[in-house]
DNA sequence: ATGCGTGGCGTACATGTGTCATTGAAGAGG
DNA sequence: CCTCTTCAATGACACATGTACGCCACGCAT
């Protein structure tokens, strides 16, 4: 339960969305992914991916003289981790508070609100 | 919009919190308030109070002798702040995805439903 | 061969964070 | 008054993070 690996950063989690993108990459194909609103240089990207790796997130291996990075944890997880610290941190661990904050103070769809409501129909019933 | 002042860090949250709580307090009382689970020392409040003011979250006088903080930002300001960050870099910024998340990977109770589809409900007829 | 683009690896370095230790002055007790 | 206690204010320090440079090796087109 415990998250047995260092927390993402800001930065590395922004480079780990590309690779879930991706499915595998190269530093390259990482860097050119990037999105115009946030260039890094190429180095950058680099050490981004070997902390990454360091952290246990993605592995890599060594193809001809080319490393090609994966996803080692599954979007999935760090996503559970990182909404439950959030939800720990500024809800004290109530999911309830942030369901409110986002029906009442974020901007919902008409089909945002009918999937929601798809999707406690499906829960009701399970 | 924009997020003028610098964001939180985790222990500044962590401070943040407890002077919202208290509403207004001494250096002692924050460090006095803080759970057992989570000591720090006198000064390290200190510092994180003088970082929170720093950054335009609280404000100070000094009475007499001691300083009195108060908040300057509301919870829910930064709440809002926090949670679009979060929504923006894990979520690509739809909210949705998220609250799948918390519906079917978290645990919600009955009372949490019912609530939740009145939220539903009252946001409906808006 | 020579020089250029591609890319790996190690290194660097400023700023942010977590956490205290030290300094220094205001009030309490004699 | 003079010393002792008690805190507030400041300095410090190690580790994390954001961002990048430089050097070197390889392969391809002059």
């Amino acid at each position: 339960m415990a998250p047995d690996r260092s927390p993402l950063s800001r930065g590395e989690l922004d480079v780990a969305r590309l690779l879930w993108g991706l499915k595998s990459a190269t530093v390259r194909e990482v860097h050119a992914a990037l999105p115009d609103d946030r260039p890094l240089d190429f180095s950058t990207v680099q050490t981004y991916l070997r902390r990454l790796e360091a952290k246990g997130y993605v592995t890599s291996v060594l193809e001809g003289r080319t490393r090609v990075y994966r996803p080692r944890i599954r979007p999935k997880t760090v996503i559970r981790e990182t909404v439950d610290d959030l939800v720990e941190r500024l809800f004290g661990g109530e999911s309830l508070p942030l369901m409110r904050h986002l029906i009442e103070d974020r901007g919902l769809s008409d089909e945002d609100l009918a999937e929601l409501r798809r999707l406690l129909e499906k829960r009701d019933d399970s």
